[in-house]
DNA sequence: CGACTCCGTAAGTCGTAACTTACGGTTCGT
DNA sequence: ACGAACCGTAAGTTACGACTTACGGAGTCG
């Protein structure tokens, strides 16, 4: 069930509010209440935007009292990036890569 | 003028229909119709979105006679992933990136 | 010049994603 | 057991992007 791969990448990191959510939870894993306190919109806004999140397998969340807390999903944010990777493979074969030339790269990895 | 940063790149590429002009100038340099005819929209539509993709400095344009060439732009596509790279280190900096090598340690509802 | 091709823009319609408020369920403390 | 804290979902509103048709401009060829 998790790391959807129904829902496009770019559907799911569209929404400037749920970059935020996932950008947040890179750092520390949260509840909902505490990302919402930190965000520009209401508390179930940020429930609906961490449906989203959980369907793709973005994110999974724990239980923990009364509180609900989400951490990023390894897997997902691993699928996530290969499916950006794919795009860019498919749009850029064919055509002179310059990216990966530019040499700006601090280290390879 | 070109590589115009204004735009998030999630919003250039967050739709399909651009994505796959995108994808098919990468291939080759294509007029407005020649794109429209493999496409399931209307040729304005596809004025309409190069039309953004041009303002963003990811493809530029060519006369020649009444038709319009466009091609990528090689520096608005390596813009284009630097800031989609940025999204990435910013998220992923503090977080173990899985992303080369993953486990599923993972526990759903 | 006149007809034809190719294209960009204007104007308007429409679907949908994101948000709000309202409500009910679950858990913990006293 | 009662109230408070925390959350998910339902219902409804709204803003906006993508699309269409209609039109006019620019270029080409006879």
């Amino acid at each position: 069930m998790a790391t959807n791969e129904s829902v496009s990448p770019w559907d799911l990191l569209g929404d400037p509010t749920r970059r935020a959510i996932v950008e947040r939870l890179a750092t520390q894993a949260l509840a909902v209440g505490e990302l919402a306190d930190h965000l520009p919109v209401s508390r179930p806004a940020v429930s609906q935007h961490l449906k989203v999140l959980k369907d793709a397998g973005l994110v999974s969340d724990r239980a923990d009292g009364t509180r609900r807390v989400y951490r990023l999903n390894p897997a997902g944010v691993s699928a996530l990036r290969d499916q950006l990777d794919t795009f860019w493979q498919r749009a850029l074969s064919g055509y002179q890569d310059v990216v990966e030339d530019d040499t700006t790269t601090q280290e390879d990895s």
